[in-house]
RNA sequence: GUGGACGUAGCUCAGUUGGUAGAGCCCCGGAUUGUGGUUCCGGUCGUCGUGGGUUCAAGUCCCAUCGUCCACCCCA
């Protein structure tokens, strides 16, 4: 009897990777940690499962609505990780002593969320966070702002990193006597970009219970986008005067252009957006996020802030944090929908065909002769007809082929086939053709 | 959680007022007995998402269900 045939299938949200879409990400991802490292970042893992009450609460009402949670067979409440800021403070919180301060790590892994699927968002995504455990001062919340700056340049992406500070924005709330609202009306002026301005006025009035002069007087404060910082910051200041929480949020946000500036971050790079809030709860100072000026509407590549708090929850030590959160998959979406993602499926540099059984030690020792001199070889697994061996190069669009007679190889020497152009050079030794193709990268 | 669009070959899709399923690409073989990608010839491929209903007859109409995508909410 034939076995019932299982459907294949994926779960909601969740996606296989092919070979040219690994290969890309791993560029990515290497590209990504030469610039961590650049920094004096050091990598450190955590585990994808956590007991529930280590992240619940933790980010937001959302976060903890969006938990994979489940019963383990020991029957414990565990979840799957929805960011890797928690996990880092719960780290910090049991390692202290022995990572020291201050800490930066870097944390390249996949994180979960049960949200409905979207153009660049999906349910299983990685992330790559970089984070400065220790100083509460501006200076490392600059260095987050530069550690961006550098790893996007690296990769390509032409971007804008968007400023603001959670206190800042207390004190502006409260200027205005809105501060009981405040979450209702961020969520509002939020939407300015995509529902203009007379659709999150009615917001403002109907659901945040603004007076209409109240609320045009905060949409043009908080809408406030001067190519001058400088100007900004004078205007926010003069805003705040005499409210405590603003006028440091304020101090704050202007120390850390300071020293972006210093850090060498291109200007246009850079601005102050008022209206970036953060829906997670644990930012309490800096908040940034960052768009893909070429793709705005993909939303924000890298966000991330200051969370003075968080580790505290699981220590009695307090150990202030900043950093930010590179969302991987997002940002490969946004380059592969402007093209700009180099998509090829293997590392090869050249293939070597296999001629014949007589032969094909021979050929397993060309193979390793040219990677002894540094290129990467795809040695065909058996013998077979020659042109089968070249359809299949060029399937995986490998850019060489080194193609040999038995009567060649049993004096070692070779063929070496553009296959781009078709060009071909006979009767080379094994050096010869390594030259080559060392000088061809 | 709310709203909208769509499910036909491995992929992208066509299929008229209901009449028994097609194209291109991909894949495989040959022309081409050690040279791929171009060209030509031939070939494989379908419970028309699933279940029910209407009808002599359903890919097509109706209901339900599952799935996908998009937007909102929120976010990477």
């Amino acid at each position: 009897m034939a076995k019932a045939r299982i459907q294949p299938r994926l779960l909601k949200g969740f996606r296989d990777c092919l070979p040219a879409t690994a290969l890309a990400r791993e560029r990515m991802i290497r590209s990504l940690q030469d610039v961590f490292a650049s920094f004096g970042f050091t990598p450190i893992d955590t585990p994808a499962l956590e007991y529930a009450d280590i992240l619940l609460g933790k980010g937001s009402e959302e976060t903890d609505k969006q938990l994979f949670r489940f019963e383990d067979n020991g029957g414990r409440d565990v979840a799957m990780r929805f960011d890797l800021t928690v996990p880092l403070a719960r780290f910090a919180a049991m390692y202290g002593n022995e990572i020291g301060s201050p800490f930066k790590r870097y944390h390249v892994a996949p994180v979960w969320r049960a949200e409905k699927p979207q153009r660049g968002r999906y349910r299983e995504f990685i992330q790559c966070d970089f984070d400065i455990l220790g100083p509460a001062s501006a200076q490392s919340d600059a260095e987050i702002v530069a550690v961006i700056n550098a790893a996007l340049i690296n990769l390509g992406v032409k971007h804008k990193i968007k400023l603001n500070n959670r206190q800042l924005l207390n004190g502006l709330l409260q200027s205005f006597g809105v501060a009981n609202n405040a979450a209702a009306v961020l969520r509002a002026i939020d939407k300015l970009d995509k529902q203009g301005e007379a659709a999150v006025m009615q917001e403002l009035i109907d659901s945040a219970g603004l007076s209409s002069e109240q609320s045009s007087q905060i949409l043009n404060f908080l809408a406030l986008g001067s190519a001058d910082p400088a100007d900004t910051l004078a205007a926010i200041s003069k805003a705040v005067r005499g409210v405590d929480a603003g006028e440091q949020g304020a101090a704050q946000l202007r120390a850390v252009l300071d020293f972006v500036k210093s850090y060498g971050v291109a200007q246009d790079c850079i601005e102050i957006d008022l209206r970036i809030a953060r829906g997670l709860d644990y930012y309490t100072g800096t908040v940034f996020e960052t768009i893909c000026t070429e793709l705005p509407d993909i939303g924000s590549i890298c966000s991330g802030g200051r969370y003075d708090n968080l580790v505290a929850v699981y220590s009695n030590r307090e150990l202030p944090g900043v950093g930010a959160s590179i969302g991987l998959d997002r940002l490969m979406a946004a380059l592969e929908e402007l093209g700009s993602l180099s998509l090829s499926s293997t590392p090869a540099d050249v293939l070597v065909t296999v001629a014949s059984e007589s032969s094909a030690s021979e050929s397993c020792k060309l193979a390793a002769s040219l990677r002894s001199a540094g290129l990467n070889v795809y040695l065909y697994p058996e013998a077979k007809k020659l042109g089968a061996q070249l359809k299949f190069a060029n399937r995986i669009d490998v850019p060489f082929v080194i193609v040999a007679t038995d009567e060649q190889l049993s004096s070692k020497r070779c063929s070496l086939k553009n296959m781009r152009s078709g060009e071909q050079q006979d009767d080379l030794s094994y050096e010869e053709a390594a030259q080559q193709l060392g000088s061809r990268r």
